[in-house]
DNA sequence: CAATAAGTGGAGGGAAACCCTTCGGTTGCT
DNA sequence: AGCAACCGAAGGGTTTCCCTCCACTTATTG
């Protein structure tokens, strides 16, 4: 990704992935506090290879938050690319987004991450409101196809995708996945428009980024 | 609820209830393997008055799941006295169990609890079937109405408050409580049958109450 | 309003989880 | 083959958590 990653030698970059994935899912389950080693266990690495290459715990989630808008970006242009209308694009971009656990909790939700980023110059930002905008260019084209549904904007999907990712506790991976999997065929059907949209209007407005950041910075 | 309560001192009682409200929103946040001090402590009380009360965890967590079961039956009646109609009763319950965190995770997630409260006679399964049954007849009723969408049943509905309910991590209370409120309406709007209910079929099967029970004793 | 039994909070010792570094051995690269 | 890069595991120091003990407070009852 950066220009220091491929200087790594193969095995080296290998394990780095595994440690970002691994961590994208214990994070996606315990939170950003969860225990490195868990993480380190799960990606099949020592504790001190972790370390060695995320010196502390703020810069893996940070590659975590940069990772995750990458594929996220991926998937997007994927999905567009397979399907000529937009509503099918998005219906497998949500899907593939929960399949993949690619819940994009951290670009979101931690603004607060970049503020300090500063020396980088507010990259993550920067990639998180032009994905934001793709994918308001996907939703309003969706709904003037009449296939989306009105008053729905791309914060309720992401929020939503992830809410559906997030596994619950204490119960196994398989009985998650087929609840995720269903869970995630209602939220589908709940942002589909009917063909004479008669549904009444949703009560409550939708959530803007700027609401998002605003709150979380207020939040600490 | 049990006769011993009501031989507990007034001041007692209060304490044991706070305990209790204040471990349903740490167990659905953290999960039950949360600190019980952090529950001691958001409830008011010492450490001690906890231990006192519930002598391990595993009995605290099936009296928080005993307590929730009688709440999301009185609101049941309270949602069905107050709607002649079914949807209307069923939208009415889910967003009070949504905003009272009557998550039932626990009754409904758990069974293993009952497992060896055989010494009691499984109250907690009895109760949970019957909880079920009586959302059944709701959901089925609000389906010949034509106003529930086809293919829904309680189980969809209990784990969809469940997910809903859970706090997303890192990110405060008031955030949590728009995305919530916000996500609780899409639900509900997934939920609901348009006037022509030209809405594809889901895509996968709903889970039955077997299902849950059987992966849970797969898992443990 | 006192006597008493029931109830309470907090300190603290022991155990467990977690963080992070150091180091002897391994492995990709040229 | 040889060197540099890389690795895993052990372990010391710190924090978190569990759970009991005990001196103090408060509801209840006559």
């Amino acid at each position: 990704m950066t220009e220091n990653t491929t200087r790594l030698r193969a095995d080296a970059r290998r394990n780095r992935e595994q440690i970002i994935i691994a961590a994208r899912e214990v994070f996606l389950e315990q939170g950003v506090h969860a225990p490195l080693e868990e993480i380190a266990r799960r990606a099949g690495v020592g504790i001190a290879t972790l370390y060695r290459r995320f010196p502390d715990r703020h810069t893996l989630v940070q590659q975590v938050a940069l990772d995750n808008l990458t594929l996220v970006g991926e998937e997007l242009d994927r999905a567009t690319a397979a399907h000529p209308d937009a509503w099918g694009a998005l219906a497998q971009l949500i899907r593939r987004l929960v399949e993949l656990r690619l819940s994009v909790i951290m670009p979101v939700l931690l603004p607060i991450l970049e503020e300090d980023a500063r020396g980088e110059g507010g990259t993550l930002k920067t990639r998180r409101n032009h994905l934001f905008d793709q994918m308001e260019q996907l939703t309003r084209a969706a709904q003037q196809e009449g296939r989306l549904r009105q008053g729905i904007n791309p914060i309720d999907i992401w929020l939503g995708v992830i809410k559906l990712s997030r596994p619950l506790p204490v119960i196994g991976a398989e009985l998650n996945e087929l609840i995720t999997g269903r869970q995630l065929e209602l939220f589908l059907g709940g942002l589909h428009a009917t063909a004479l949209d008669t549904s009444e209007p949703l009560r409550r407005q939708p959530l803007t980024l700027d609401d998002l950041d605003r709150h979380l910075k207020m939040a600490e």
